[in-house]
DNA sequence: AACCCTTTTGCGTCCGGCGCACATGTTCAC
DNA sequence: GTGAACATGTGCGCCGGACGCAAAAGGGTT
């Protein structure tokens, strides 16, 4: 046994008076403790209990060291309890990473909700778009498209799926026509992500059989946001995912263009360090997100014409 | 592992910046780390550091414990040093319990020069001559003669011999005439002791063989001390130990009576609760005790007729 | 005087902590 | 780009130490 416990070990005997005592707090034999505390006080060098059959009493250095022990037994308490209510319900702040066009759209919306539940938690927030280090940046939790992830030691925890769909503001539709098959879309001008390469190959997948274009147009930008906002704009035709798109194809702001396909549904996911242990605050938020994704996430449902009673 | 250890354990991986560097510091392979942080985080339910296979860092749990864990390591090692420090020379305080006429007479006279070799030691000496419990009174060392030791578990260290003979002050030897043999005592006032009822049994032996003589007298206290005051007063015939009655045999306020009989030899002894792990300071005052009284005590030594040279 | 409870020590058992080897993954240097 | 060096994590086997039991020695209580 090493000398921080048999220092707690001490500090029971002193405080219930025995080794035999401190034997039935501790569910040991007063043999063990006997050698603990002998232990201990030929590797200080010192006695620290004047001990008669009956009776035990503190030298002098073991008033003294006592009192340390009594504390540090005290200090290890507090610090496994201390842990232990920090494991209680969610609390201290939660850092998020999370790209920025889903955050903006599905996440900022639901985070009042969220905050209101679990009031002893504070969020930080990044947005960004770029491969994130979670532990070098000290992040708890980011939500990302399956695209995204490459560190295989991450939990990944899918939250709801990603459909990508063909839109264009009616606009563009009125001035340049709508492509009636994939091959079309070489005489169109597709918007481009410059980050991601992959991205500017779109899948078109109707359902039987899938073809691969990639795509071309005078628009790049490194923003999935702002070529949201330029299909919007009648820049021409984006490969835009529903939770982005959902209400402006609602209100007739966008409007579907080759309808039959789509790419290849990806995944929404929490990418957090390890499922062992799960710091409640990020079990909270996972958790949380999850009931409001749902099985059908809140952009691919049918729209609700009634709000809520109120 | 105790959870103690694990904590210590855990503050040297923080503060060292990983397992590996941890596991060097103290002589461990990093497996053995690992497993114990491991253990750690699932006894506590809780992720204290974030790894990958490169880097580690902290939870905001694992920040709030480590902090705690820092201080625990911190206070181990302080207490751990505390004791080396108090080991390191005689500090504090020193409870001493002692005869009352032995005290006054040969260990009060000489503290003085043991204070002085010990700046940063107290003493507290309480003078008793009742059976004292070492234990129960919190008595560091008590010096008693052989004949009051009946606690066998203490350690007892022989600081001199004490010899005990027969005494008259001129006066009472003037007026009441010597003893010439043992029998002759039957026809004397002598003085007996209350408290210790054998005292009264004086045995007295001249080399070849020994008498047993109960004595009486019309005069007894419960302290040696006043016995010596009585003799020099001339109340009658008292067995005084050369210690108490060397100044006034010197003198000539004393005689010996039976100058060749005396009791056996007793010892002045240092008793203390155990040898192992002796604490400096009772050392420290055993052997002062035994160099001062050295082979020959200074009540058995030829006078000095010079002083130190000053 | 009998009994219970204390601390301590010897002895045998058993568990757990350790090192080793290896897998896996990351960083750095050439 | 590629390999060397080093990080964490896991399976495996061994060994030491911690424990319980039993008995000894002693003291307090009824």
């Amino acid at each position: 046994m090493d000398i921080a416990n048999q220092m707690i070990l001490f500090a029971k005997v002193v405080d219930t008076g025995g080794f035999s005592a401190a034997a039935r707090a501790l569910g040991l034999t007063p043999s063990a403790v006997s050698r603990q505390i002998g232990n201990l006080e030929d590797r200080l060098g010192a006695r620290l209990l004047n001990r008669s059959t009956r009776r035990v009493s503190l030298t002098e250095v073991g008033r003294e060291f006592h009192a340390r022990c009594a504390d540090i037994a005290r200090s290890v308490e507090d610090a496994e309890a201390l842990v232990a209510t920090r494991l209680d319900h969610p609390q201290g702040t939660l850092r998020i990473s999370a790209t920025s066009a889903f955050a903006k759209a599905q996440i900022l919306p639901i985070l009042p909700a969220f905050l209101a539940d679990n009031r002893d938690l504070k969020l930080s927030i990044e947005l960004t778009d770029r491969e994130i280090d979670l532990i070098g940046e000290n992040i708890d939790v980011a939500i990302r498209f399956t695209e995204q992830i490459s560190d295989t030691s991450m939990v990944a925890r899918k939250l709801a799926s990603n459909q990508r769909i063909f839109c264009a503001a009616p606009d563009y539709i009125r001035a340049f026509g709508e492509p009636k098959a994939p091959e079309d879309l070489a005489d169109h001008n597709c918007l481009r992500l410059s980050t991601v390469e992959k991205f500017n190959n779109w899948v078109m997948n109707d359902g039987h059989s899938k073809v691969s274009r990639r795509i071309t147009g005078n628009f790049e930008t490194n923003s999935s946001d702002a070529l949201y906002h330029a299909a919007l704009d009648g820049l021409g035709i984006a490969k835009l995912s529903t939770y982005l798109a959902r209400d402006a194809l609602d209100d007739g702001r966008l409007v579907r263009v080759l309808p039959d396909y789509a790419e290849d549904a990806s995944d929404v996911l929490a990418i957090y360090p390890n499922r062992r242990n799960l710091s409640p605050n990020v079990r909270a938020f996972v958790d949380f997100l999850a009931v409001q994704f749902g099985k059908v996430p809140p952009w691919e449902r049918e729209k609700q014409k009634d709000k809520s009673a109120a």
